[in-house]
DNA sequence: AACAATTCCGAGTTAAACAGTTTGATTTAA
DNA sequence: TTAAATCAAACTGTTTAACTCGGAATTGTT
């Protein structure tokens, strides 16, 4: 039940566009400098999301990517769904084209996948973006304030 | 997101020992026709689910396997874990012995995946092979159900 | 005792997927 | 004109999946 690589790339680099929606297109090196990926190899991840909308491109100097809509109407499922494909955990209950086997009717694990199916699509459709933009401001938040608490004389 | 056959094939073969709890072992051939799947690879998954604890051995002739509990107290979770390991979307978050990557703190998707993993978890952790015993049984009263409303004359 | 049915074990094989790298063409602001 | 960028496709090395195979060990049956 391992994501690829390329689905976890593909939440970095559209998180990070999303951090800086609203600005200028950001070059893709900058996106994998900051989330720690190879350039050559989030090109083509990137041309991925391109193709399924998720992301629109600036050529030439000064161009980059910015995220196609805003951080809202972007979940993680759209992200995973446009790198991994149809959310399976097998193939028989594939969220599109199942392709059954032989005793489809009366197989007893495929109902069981399909209920592991519908709980990750529902999960992963149920976060934004901009959800976790909010997360991360927490996130944050939470630090600085341990800090203070731990910290609250300033130690050398 | 998909499962490798390991644990796919190796819930149908639990499944097809949960059918026959209770009476003599049974050879892996018969589980290997019945669910289809080839007996020789499923020689080396089965060693799995013994050396997990969930079925046992009975060696010699007459010998085969049966499980090592009640269908009541193995769950989907247990199973899948032994044959894939421990659950877990991305490296990070894994149920036992994550390496953390170095922004481990701040990293927001990390949080997402912890998320989904625990979801997934959920969902397996909940379904026992005795819940899935009995869903079979409605199943195919429904089929007959069904039969009967289809075809109440007893067409040719 | 012999035999046949079975588990047990380890090694070998094939094909596909993963995770990139490389090369070079094209676009465009400065 | 140049440098910064996207775009595209081919190439490569490694790992993993999904088996296959051969044979040894165990044990009920005859």
């Amino acid at each position: 039940m391992r994501l690829s690589t390329r689905g976890h790339y593909g939440l970095k680099a559209m998180f990070d566009l999303a951090q800086h929606y609203g600005s200028e297109p950001i070059p893709l090196k900058t996106v994998a400098e900051r989330q720690n990926i190879s350039d050559n190899y989030l090109e083509q991840l990137i041309a991925i999301l391109r193709k399924a909308g998720l992301v629109k491109s600036v050529r030439g100097a000064q161009g980059g990517y910015i995220l196609a809509r805003d951080p809202g109407s972007i979940t993680v499922g759209d992200i995973i769904r446009a790198m991994e494909g149809p959310i399976a955990p097998v193939e028989c209950v594939s969220e599109v084209e199942p392709t059954e086997c032989d005793q489809a009717g009366s197989c007893i694990t495929r109902t069981v996948w399909a209920r592991v199916r519908d709980r990750l699509a529902e999960v992963m459709d149920s976060i934004s973006l901009a959800d976790m933009l909010r997360d991360a401001e927490n996130l944050s938040e939470h630090k600085a304030q341990e800090y203070k608490q731990n910290a609250p004389e300033g130690g050398s």
